[in-house]
DNA sequence: CTTGATTCTGTAGCGGCTACAGATGCCATA
DNA sequence: TATGGCATCTGTAGCCGCTACAGAATCAAG
C-alpha cells in the first residue's frame, strides 16, 4: 500500500482533516513523515490508530482516556484489567448522564403537556408559569 | 426585604458567585445597582430571575434559549406557543442524546462483559481487541 | 494563463463556566 | 492600634474538543 495524504486519511476514517492535525498537535497521534518535505504521509497503521480513536470517541471516552487506552493496547502487563476499569468508569458516567437526561425528559414532557399550542400570552402559559415559580 | 450582596444571592439560588457575574457580563441578567458604589446589590426579583435561569439550565436549555424564554416570560403576545416550541425542540435534542447514550451504554456493556477482570496483557483483552478491529 | 483543489501554518472562536491574581475595604480580636 | 480573615471587586486565562478562518504554496486540468 502506498502512503497517502491527510485528505485520504480523513476520507478513510471519517475524521476531519483539522481534527487529525489537532490530534497530532496534542500528541494523540505521532507526527507523520512528510512526502517531499511538505505533505503529511500516512499509511494503514495510521488508519488503524485513528479508527481506534474514533471508536473510543463514539463510546464517549475523553482524549486523555483514549491516550491511556492506546498505551494499554500497545500492551504492558495488566492491560486488560486497567482497560476494563476505564470502561466501567465510563459506563458509570454514561449511566449518570442517562439519569439526568431522563429526568429532564420527564420534566419537559410534563411542562409541555399542559402547554397546548395556543397563542396565549406569558401569564397564561403553564410552562413559563411553572418555571417562574420558586 | 433588604437588598443583599452577591454572596447572599449565590446562597439563595445555588448559583456560584462567578457564574452570576458571568451572567451579568453576557447580559443574561441586568447590571444591579451598587451599594455604596462598590457592592452589587440584589433583591427578591433577582432571586426569581436567577431561579428561572437555573431551572431552565437544569432542563438543558442553552443560555441563548434562556434569553429567549426570559423575553417570552416578560410576555409579548404568542409567548406560550413560542415557549412550547422551544421546549419541544429541547425535548427532541434530549431524545437524540438519550439515543446516543443508550447506544454507548449497550456497546460498553457488551465490551466489558467479555472482559473479565483478569490481568491479561492487551493481546488477550477482548475489549481492546474489538476496538482495534476495523 | 487562469481556475480550482489540496495542503500548509498559525491563530482565534465556540459554550458555560472555573480559577486564579491582586486590590480594596470592613469587622473582630489581641 | 495592629492584625488577621472574610467578602467583594476587576480582569484575564484556562478547560474540552474541536471548528473556522486567513493567507500562502503547489499542482493539475481546461
Amino acid at each position: 500500500m502506498k502512503p497517502f495524504r491527510i485528505g485520504a486519511l480523513s476520507r478513510r476514517t471519517g475524521v476531519h482533516i483539522e481534527t487529525i492535525r489537532y490530534y497530532e498537535r496534542i500528541g494523540l497521534i505521532p507526527e507523520p513523515p512528510r512526502a517531499g518535505g511538505r505533505f503529511r504521509s500516512y499509511d494503514d497503521g495510521d488508519v488503524a490508530r485513528l479508527g481506534f480513536i474514533r471508536r473510543c470517541r463514539e463510546l464517549g471516552f475523553s482524549l486523555d482516556e483514549i491516550r491511556d487506552l492506546q498505551a494499554l493496547a500497545q500492551g504492558g502487563a495488566h492491560s486488560c484489567a486497567e482497560a476494563a476499569r476505564t470502561a466501567r468508569r465510563q459506563l458509570a458516567a454514561i449511566n449518570g448522564k442517562l439519569k439526568d437526561l431522563r429526568r429532564m425528559q420527564k420534566t419537559l414532557q410534563a411542562l409541555t403537556r399542559n402547554c397546548v399550542n395556543e397563542n396565549e400570552p406569558a401569564p397564561a402559559c403553564p410552562m413559563l408559569e411553572t418555571l417562574m415559580q420558586v
